[in-house]
DNA sequence: AAGGTGACTGTCA
DNA sequence: CTGACAGCCACCT
């Protein structure tokens, strides 16, 4: 079999991420191939998210925190969240080690 | 084409 | 998890 892309490992990384967990952009771009793709695993977020609905609320930052840009997000970030039963704390950030989720190995 | 940028991470102090 | 510095790599101007 011809080697996945690292693109198309991050998308189906994400898509397995189960309601209620959530994992860090490191994280992912580890279990895609390329433990320092943490910031291509964000262009992908960009990218595939419209395309492919990610669910990218699941994904965080090292710190257990979004640190999204637009205010607005946030509020819908932590609304999704929440409403998986994941318990955002009012500066928007997530108890990781109870959350992170360790996706299965091949 | 070339340089700047960033929803990042790890290491050092 | 405070702050500064370096590494990495696709996308934008």
């Amino acid at each position: 079999m011809s080697t996945p892309s690292f693109s198309a490992q991050v998308i189906a990384i994400i898509q397995s991420i189960p309601p209620g967990s959530v994992m860090t952009y490191g994280q992912v771009a580890q279990h895609a191939g390329n433990p320092r793709g943490a910031r291509q695993v964000v262009r992908l977020l960009h990218s595939a998210s419209e395309k492919h609905r990610l669910p990218w609320h699941r994904v965080l930052n090292r710190f257990g925190e979004l640190p999204l840009p637009d205010e607005a997000a946030r509020e819908e970030m932590r609304w999704m969240l929440e409403s998986e039963g994941i318990s955002v704390s009012h500066n928007y950030r997530i108890d990781l080690e109870h959350y992170r989720w360790h996706p299965p190995l091949p």
